[in-house]
DNA sequence: CTGAACTACAACCATACGGTTGTACGTTAC
DNA sequence: GTAACGTACAACCGTATGGTTGTAGTTCAG
């Protein structure tokens, strides 16, 4: 089977932490830079809780790293999980391409499959 | 720029269509072949409702269209939604990689440039 | 040492979500 | 025409989500 192997409540984390604009701002942006928690709050008209939040959705989906420097908390990107999720979606392009590979062999042979 | 142009909130609607594995379970099928609502209630532990209110979370983020016929309603999945969800991935990606050039200009230059 | 800054976390609120059951309506079959 | 099928939708329930405020613990600066 094509079904890819990753726990599939991770990939809920995943794709869940991903519907969310300002989370995905904040992915967009600790990619490029590493920020501060506060130092990312500053961006956002929400409260330095709301943020702080987003954060933490977004390293249980593991999507961002946050790391202790003195008091504050060092907040980076991981592309790595960006490029998973990317991957899951690339196998639901596969299959369609054999659904259409399917249908070929449909026309040639008979109509006699189901199942 | 490289970000996407579409709507923010059809982007959360896409990605939180993807966040549940029964309806990713469901994308994968009607990939495939086509289903009938009550044909894909049938796959799972749950209530025919819940199946239709699945497929309705799917059809408003464009993974899948629903196309009557006679009493039964047609569900096909729509691979170029699951492309645009990848191709936001894949900006992801890109806005990565410029990190890793600038890490190499700034080795390269001086240590001067902040913003 | 004291105060300010950064963070964590709990409590709370409104709303959305995933599931259920029940009802209603168009379509097919007999 | 009537019964069964496939679907739609409303109402409801428990829980999760996204936001708030408030409190408390560390760490840095003076």
């Amino acid at each position: 089977m094509v079904v890819v192997q990753v726990g599939e409540d991770e990939v809920d984390r995943l794709f869940q932490a991903l519907a969310d604009a300002t989370r995905r701002d904040i992915v967009s942006r600790v990619l490029v830079a590493e920020y501060t928690v506060s130092g990312l709050a500053e961006q956002y008209a929400m409260s330095f809780a709301a943020v702080q939040k987003h954060v933490a959705v977004l390293e249980r989906a593991s999507l961002v790293t946050k790391e202790k420097r003195g008091r504050e908390q060092i907040v980076r990107g991981r592309v790595d999980a960006v490029q998973r999720a990317r991957r899951l979606l690339d196998e639901y392009e596969h299959i369609w391409r054999q659904r259409i590979d399917r249908i070929g062999d449909l026309l040639a042979e008979d109509a006699s499959d189901q199942d």
